[in-house]
DNA sequence: CATGAATGAGGCTTCATTCAT
DNA sequence: GATGAATGAAGCCTCATTCAT
């Protein structure tokens, strides 16, 4: 734990994050064995160990990791917006095309919500997400430019649109991300009623 | 397999794939071994591999059955209905309340989807879903009733709004799933933009 | 854990605490593994499991009934006896054969005080012993019969010299056990000095 | 092996020897890693492997060493004195005093006798020890003032005494290593009974 | 139908030791 | 002399599954 590492070991500790958690995320991570990550590696055993106090640990870091790679996308993605509604609309963008390059720590985070020992890290990060997102949509309601409503609600309702999509039509169906988020960005502005009159 | 069972062995059966998926929900299917399954209700190994030819097929069962239960409540929720629109928000309010009612089976599909194995059985039934869906969908576009928009999008983001704000805010926040029904479905109506004046 | 056992296992049981305290003896605890125990005994390594909740377990229940071994032991040779002094003795020869014919389990409590996690039970099992002996040395200072001194110290030494003795000449340079037993009680009446006048 | 080792070597080789005692007699060898003695020294395991072959070597040294230490103490402690009784009385004193001052070696000493490849050595020390001893107490029992009894028996009898009562009285009760000399003493002389007359 | 017992592959982890730098 | 990194055998334990009764 904490060690002082090496520029050799700091790439090594890379490897190890990357290859598991592809590994993790197409196989299942209890399916997916110490063993068979050091074996595609090419190493011994106790490379794993030297830099991972355990296979728990090791996924902990990758969730982590990947909140965290979501997140500075998110932020890149509004940097140099000041409007509201358009600041979401980029962080749906930003979000979906996050995740359609990440599809692989998409799934993990997605695995790690059903079991106990992960499900707190993930919940932390999904309210970390509404949190970032909440000022945007509370100025867009103060603003008059959203619908009066908990702004509590929409973010998570935009959060599970943009999910859902980037999951459905961009992972399972192999549509494309940028057309996947111009219909989410279109269904969270207006729903699916036809525009009156 | 395809066994004639008495009465009993029927009601056996029963208890077997109700215990089993409230413990895989809450500890995790590989987490929950054959052994605590039978220890919890008292009878030995035998039994379980009486009912169910091996740990897999008892899940499989447990996701088909939860599936038909989900589609069920859907279809019971719009039968009466005949306004298309009308229909997707009964199916909509229908949906979220059958999730919190049966959150372990809820999680269990998450869980599901992110295993090899179990995926398929999933994504078959989100699949069927989504085909319900659709004539609906398609009604309601045709009618001009909805927005002009491909209806398999439009049918998917409202399953993957009402799938995220129950789990949000009924599963993890607690809240009423009749409110969140509520905001459920006006968030699919309308979206998040203030009507315009 | 505490399980209910048929004949059969109750039988597998002692084997196991057999076989292995015999093994962990002669080669050391640490030395000795799961898989070469149930080797040994030519079944599974799940065998092992199905007895003990660990190898840890397994050894405290060796240390255990080993103490509980020597006890009776100790308490059938002075059941008779009402002389305190010849109680006393009676013990020491007692517990000097009982060395001798269960060797290994005598190996196996030295080892035990070596390791932080089974040295309570084996000092919980010494002071018991000089517990039980304390009433009989207490007895005999009262009467007169043994020096003034205080009882506890007595009582230790007297355990002292026996183990000692029964390892040192018995195991390790395979003397007779009555005989040592001999030398034993000697020492402890008179010590070492020649009777005066 | 066999270095020629510069001052600061010396060093570093004793306190390897005084730190890796101490955890083995506090938390067992084989519960020490080769890892843990190095990091409590702030080094690299390279250091271990420069000054010893192996931990088992290095055992070995530190059980050299520690009947080497106790054997010194005693030579010195009888000394100026000619009186076989008195020699061997002084002898106690001085292992018991030796045992109080480095009960960690006392543990390990104990522990060595329990592993096959450690417990020539502790057989080879007392073998020395009951040496060093029988030609005062031949000396005594030929002179008259011993009681007529194999040399080596009274030899043994009294190590024992002193050994135990140490562990018991001083180390694992907490008594004055003086006082536990004191009772020692008596009990090697006298025995337990009382005076005649 | 049901139970206690058994199997044995395989999982995670530790650790003495060695090596490249 | 010394370090971080690597090795890989071996250890303890779990668990889905099967079998004898």
């Amino acid at each position: 734990m904490a060690r002082r590492l090496t520029e050799r070991g700091t790439q090594r500790k890379k490897e190890l994050l990357d290859v598991a958690s592809r590994m993790f995320a197409t196989d299942g991570y209890h399916t997916t064995s110490v063993t068979a990550i050091v074996d595609r590696l090419g190493v011994g055993k106790g490379v794993f160990y030297w830099y991972f106090d355990s296979k728990d640990a090791l996924m902990r870091q990758v969730l982590l990791d990947a909140q965290q790679g979501l997140r500075q996308a998110q932020r890149e993605a509004i940097a140099g917006e000041h409007d509201p509604v358009r600041r979401i609309e980029q962080g749906i963008r930003a979000s979906i095309e996050w995740l359609s390059d990440h599809r692989h720590l998409f799934a993990l985070l997605e695995f790690a919500r059903t079991e106990e020992r992960f499900a707190p890290i993930v919940r932390a990060g999904e309210e970390q997400a509404v949190a970032d997102a909440l000022p945007h949509v509370a100025a867009g309601v103060t603003a008059g430019l959203l619908r009066r409503e908990d702004p509590t609600v929409l973010a998570i309702a935009v959060l599970g649109v943009s999910a859902h999509l980037a999951r459905s039509l961009v992972l399972e169906r192999g549509a494309n991300a940028d057309r996947v988020a111009d219909a989410a960005i279109a269904f969270c502005r207006s729903g699916f009623l036809a525009p009156k009159g």
